[in-house]
RNA sequence: GCGCCCGUAGCUCAGUGGAUAGAGCGUUGGGUUCCGGACCCAAAGGUCGCAGGUUCGAAUCCUGUCGGGCGCGCCA
């Protein structure tokens, strides 16, 4: 627009660039920042500066281009044109988290929501989840939560294995301790598989004179059924619920890895060697070709996935995530080649591997070994340190990184942890809100003046950045901002706290206005917390 | 040997190419006449593993290197 006033010379072409619009570090540097000008500097010929001041001249108030929502547009540095909010743009955002608390934050779907599937934790069902799968289980949830308030549809699927010699094993450990005898070496050997063992009733029971094949079936089916649900109650208390509980034996049984390898073979990429069924991934840049069907005539657990694929894609989804380990990256390459093979869009199939959690209690690293029986249980953990302050945990620190969960630290730093402190504030706000009401102090519907300068300007310009925030997190599939962003707007009401007094009969008209800014601050809290599935206690 | 992930304050971790690299914990010092002191204010603490490169600008991108983890089955 400077360009076509002549305000700057000779540069009436069209010029593309990309530009940056971002929250300055400093609130000195306003509210918005853009490096507009430092980019046009190139293709223009001219000073950063020049150029920003042509821009920031024709944006600020009263100027042709100039919004109401913007108080002032200035250069600084090497030519940055740093934007500052009327008190109009914030008490707008203020008005709507007051209007529609329970949508405040989230992204509206314009249009068809893209429906997703997340699979995660998908543990077998050979004993019960234990901290290992922490990280799986909250990873998984977090990243559902934050697709969600994105505007997406999300389904939460565990996939687990029913019949495999997993189940047989166990059912043999269980059966042995049934019967007085040693567990087998290569057997299950943690408490749980003593009480399955007390607990199994007749009718689980193999018939009298059946194989100790088919005895050890019987009981492993049973047993695992048991341990299966045992997991759905430990991640119930966890505040993570699936949609679909999904078997490998039902793809067999359903065709879906039958019809995958006929996909497969019908777009040329399957052929035969040593008796076996190959795919060639290496044409689709894998270090090697992977086995489909074993010489044996056994499909390989590579088969099922590829079946579990196309068994996804079937049921309507847009894009496939799968929450694994850090030591499954080397399976990420075949499987998304294969549905590229398949005729799928490789870009919708998507793997974030988990980095590895090293649980320490009191300074020694906590080993554990499932068929040692040497564990810690997820449930141990959570009756330990509490399923809010392990939320908090998990959100804060970026899924794919390695990190170190102190067991005995945290429970000692709990009054401490960060997540007590942004509760704190909401318990708080809660208290001021109940101590309004009973002096008859209400809300103010108009907010003339509240984000003015001082405590409250401060805080306003703190939560109505909240939508912000959850866009980001939506975008990059990740909580951490999430809670670095409700540190701040706890800090933010502190802050406001000490300076500012709420209620004061004395003061109806600025006790309203402020009795409305700490409500949506607290509806802010309220939303931040929520999302990440953490509460938001009135009193504590 | 090849491949992937990770190296940021004493500790645990944030930081989608931008301005003076942040938070919590820990350490040091200070703060209650008033709506919740699980709070607030201040200070100390950094060669962003190391070395090059890309550019107006690099913790961030590229290359190399060192250190840690993981993976390289007709296992799951």
């Amino acid at each position: 627009m400077a360009a076509s006033d002549g305000a700057l010379p000779g540069s009436s072409a069209t010029v593309d660039v990309a530009v940056d619009v971002e929250r300055p570090a400093s609130p000195d540097h306003g509210d918005l920042a853009t490096n507009l000008a430092l980019r046009l500097a190139r293709p223009l010929g001219l000073a950063p500066r020049v150029i920003a001041e042509a821009i920031a001249a024709r944006m600020g108030p009263g100027s042709s281009s100039g919004s109401t929502l913007i108080e002032s547009a200035t250069v600084a540095g090497p030519g940055f044109i740093n934007l500052r909010f009327t008190d109009a743009a914030l008490e707008r955002g203020l008005g709507a988290a007051l209007a529609a608390p329970m949508s405040w934050g989230r992204v509206a779907s314009g249009g068809r929501a893209r429906h997703v599937n997340v699979e995660f934790v998908s543990a077998n069902p050979t004993g019960p989840l234990t901290i290992g799968n922490a990280r799986g289980a909250f990873a998984g949830d977090l990243l559902c939560r934050v697709l969600e308030a994105g505007g997406q549809q999300v389904t939460r699927e565990y996939y687990f294995n029913d019949s495999g010699a997993q189940v047989r094993n166990l059912g043999a450990s269980v059966l042995a301790l049934r019967e007085g005898r040693e567990v087998p070496e290569d057997g299950y050997h943690g408490d749980y598989v003593a009480d399955l063992a007390r607990a199994i009733p007749a009718e689980a029971l193999a018939p009298a004179g059946a194989t100790d094949e088919d005895a050890a079936w019987s009981a492993g089916r049973w047993a695992s059924e048991q341990i299966r649900a045992g997991i759905e109650a430990s991640l119930g208390t966890l505040g993570v619920h699936f949609d679909v509980w999904k078997t490998e034996g039902s793809l067999h049984a359903e065709g879906w890895v039958e019809r995958a390898i006929e996909r497969l073979r019908g777009s040329g990429h399957l052929y035969e060697q040593d008796g076996a069924l190959w795919f060639r991934s290496t044409s689709f840049g894998d270090d090697k070709d992977r086995v489909v069907i074993r010489s044996n005539g056994e499909p390989t657990y590579f088969a099922s996935d590829l079946g579990y694929v196309t068994e996804k894609f079937s049921r309507g989804f847009d894009h496939l995530i799968y929450i694994w380990g850090a030591d499954h990256h080397g399976t990420v390459a075949r499987v998304r080649n294969a549905a590229e093979a398949m005729g799928f869009d490789k870009a919708a199939v998507e793997m974030i591997l988990t980095g590895w959690v090293r649980f320490v209690r009191d300074g020694v690293e906590v080993s554990m070994s499932k068929r040692a029986g040497n564990f810690v249980t997820l449930d141990e953990l959570l009756s330990e340190i509490g399923v809010d302050a392990a939320r908090w945990f998990f959100a804060s620190r970026g899924a794919n990184m390695n990190i170190d969960f102190d067991i005995e630290l945290a429970k000692k730093q709990s009054s401490e942890n960060p997540v007590y402190y942004v509760q704190y504030a909401h318990a708080r706000i809660a208290s001021i809100l109940r101590k309004a009401r009973e002096v008859g102090l209400a809300a103010a519907t108009d907010l003339g003046g509240v984000a003015a300068d001082g405590p409250d300007g401060a805080l306003a310009r703190v939560v109505v950045r909240y939508p912000e925030v959850v866009e980001d997190a939506a975008a990059a599939q990740e909580t951490q901002g999430v809670t670095t962003y409700a540190t701040d707007l706890a800090t933010a009401f502190h802050a406001f706290y000490r300076d500012a007094k709420v209620v004061d009969a004395a003061d109806p008209v600025t006790s309203g206005r402020r009795i409305a800014l700490v409500e949506a601050t607290r509806v802010t809290l309220a939303n931040a917390l929520g999302l990440l599935g953490i509460s938001a206690p009135d009193s504590m």
